[in-house]
DNA sequence: GAACGCTATGGGAGCGTTCCCACAAACATA
DNA sequence: TATGTTTGTGGGAACGCTCCCATAGCGTTC
């Protein structure tokens, strides 16, 4: 079914339906009404291809991943990052592309080369080195924006969050704390995200005149199983609290003290980063960072979706903020949280009817009717 | 930069570009490689839009995500089928596009009118009841297959779990030891395998001899929340047992006998169902059914793709096994387990060093050395 | 040496739209 | 009445490919 059918159908010519499916006003309403009967009967759907290709524009964005560990898939960053992109593009009326690509993938060049119908693209992950895909995309003038920052190409578009400032906070609620020998396992430090904690680390320490201990500086990754090695590695040194720049590598973390025969947070404080649905799982629930990930995907979609029409010269570059979630992980009781004035704190006790998706922090301890509070 | 540019440069034609591109033998080497120099130098890329309107295909098939209740989101089921999925577009160099729609959305049926360049679509959810997506695929011939088999249209393309078989054995495994009042909270019941579940739960009773009371059949749904209000439903009826449909539903469950001060296993045994992530996390682990998600995300693609390029006349049907893994949420000492002679049992302790993702059953239960046992 | 095949190549037609221009009819303006 | 403007409509051209057929050049066969 075309639209030179549809227009036999009906009566009138090719134009005119073509008019009548864009709502073109300049139809008649009584021809109007005719086309819209017939492409009502006989279901005709307007062939996308040969739109975009008299168009000029795809309607489709794709969100490249680069195919990392299976981690990748374990973790719920992606479920969110999606959320929110699909709903920008359910907004906008655009399609969404699912790209996963190994940048060690030998076709890698091939699959990019041949990405089917797509007017930009949204980078899932910021490779610190050996980032293929920012200078391709540059290179051949494809719209593109971010999810992070890079520290080295400095003028594309992205869309961050403040990791420095967040993981800056969370030391610095140890600190406040009275905790003084405080390690931190690294994120990956492939990734954008995962420098700039280490940065915001060592920010918090040098702020409150700690010098930083290189000793209590351990690499970790992406999964668990490295924030439970990093842990062990950790422990000998004895530090009163880490800094796991991870939830999920937190998890491991827990895992090494508990087999040490150590306590959280009784011997060791712990916090973590993003405030995964494992965090308020966590025996005692973890104190972290959380960070507004299905936001970063809408923000990412809309300003793509702005740079593709509208050709930004300027490249756009956003940054959300992060909220501190204390929990029970470093023994706070709630009195204790010192205000820095910048933040404002909500103290609540979680009951357990109030269990949804947005108070899951509240978990298992609510069962202890544990007080929560978050600086928002 | 088309075809035609690309062939002026060669010095040759737009069709004799066009079978370097596709890899025509009819093409003398020495064109084929100043062709292929032409290409690279000018990094020319085949326009998709053309391709697809003059060769008739996309070369994109969509995922199609009823976008129901945020809990879809929390839960690792996407992005584990996503995985799979894309591993297979990427073998056979397809696009993967993802359409997350809303029954109840005004504007469903428009956007999957004008759903550009999809040659075929996944449908992530059997929705049992006012399920819009199937009629419409088929009266308009749109190739796609259901991830979950569905009660009514039974000639549709598929790939499912076992799940009644499943349910069964779960129910079967508490049968086993000794219980007799063995509930369960059922998996949404909108869903075909929240049917399924409940169909096997009632199949072990029966072949148990033991008769179904109505007072331990409770419905749930998809959230931890939803699985907290059906087991305070349940607490009053004593159950001895309960086969919560889904893992995190049993999160809920959990705390919900936690809080009305009973232990789990000591007083109420618990199995799930998916094997996600939480259930080894859970204390003490949760004993579950192991669905291959990924690999039904693969199936599904491979039968969608085949079923695109082969036009196969017969619906093509695809039931996957699942596993039961056995932890310690029945109180089972490994040595208890009886085997029906169909499965295969595969006994093992985790020890520290074995964490990785596969083994993430071993979790925090294998701080206490826990034995794990798998029916495989 | 004529007829035939095979190989590499070129060009026309067509895919189903959108965009633009042409034009007829009706109406407003001088 | 002649001229311009507006409104609705129709058709040509173009978008950048693929597919098919035509053909030139060459070797093979009878």
């Amino acid at each position: 079914m075309t639209l030179e059918e549809v227009a036999k159908l009906a009566g009138t010519s090719r134009s005119t339906v073509s008019r009548v499916i864009n709502d073109d006003p300049k139809v008649s309403d009584e021809v109007r009404t005719r086309v819209k009967r017939i492409i009502a009967d006989t279901g005709y759907r307007p062939n996308a291809s040969a739109r975009n290709l008299a168009g000029k524009s795809t309607q489709v964005i794709s969100l490249l991943v680069p195919r990392s560990p299976v981690e990748t898939f374990n973790d719920p960053f992606y479920s969110l990052l999606l959320k929110g992109l699909s709903s920008v593009c359910n907004d906008r009326d655009y399609g969404l592309m699912l790209l996963m690509l190994d940048k060690s993938d030998p076709h890698m060049q091939h699959r990019l080369l041949n990405t089917h119908n797509t007017d930009g693209f949204i980078l899932g992950l910021s490779l610190v080195n050996n980032n293929p895909f920012i200078p391709y995309l540059t290179e051949r003038n494809i719209p593109f924006v971010s999810i992070g920052r890079h520290p080295y190409y400095t003028r594309i578009n992205y869309v961050d969050v403040d990791n420095i400032g967040a993981a800056a906070e969370a030391v610095h609620h140890m600190i406040k704390l009275g905790l003084r020998r405080i390690a931190t396992i690294t994120f990956s430090l492939q990734v954008t995200a995962g420098a700039d904690r280490r940065e915001g680390y060592l920010r918090a320490l040098t702020e409150a005149g700690i010098t930083p201990d290189p000793e209590l500086i351990v690499e970790g990754g992406f999964s668990s199983l490295q924030g439970y090695e990093a842990m062990r590695r950790l422990l000998p040194f004895r530090p009163e609290g880490v800094f796991v720049a991870s939830d999920t590598m937190a998890v491991g973390a827990y895992r090494a003290i508990y087999e040490a025969g150590l306590r959280v947070p009784d011997d060791i404080s712990v916090v973590g980063f993003d405030d995964n649905e494992q965090a308020s799982h966590l025996v005692p629930a973890l104190t972290t960072v959380r960070q507004p990930i299905a936001e970063l995907g809408a923000v990412a979609a809309e300003i793509l979706l702005d740079v593709i029409s509208e050709e930004a010269s300027q490249p756009v570059q956003q940054v959300l903020p992060c909220a501190l979630v204390v929990r029970r992980s470093c023994g706070t009781p709630v009195s204790n949280i010192q205000m820095d004035g910048k933040s404002r704190v909500e103290v609540g006790v979680y009951l357990p009817g109030q269990l949804d998706t947005d108070l899951t922090l509240a978990f298992f301890s609510a069962s202890h009717n544990e007080k929560c509070c978050r600086l928002i």
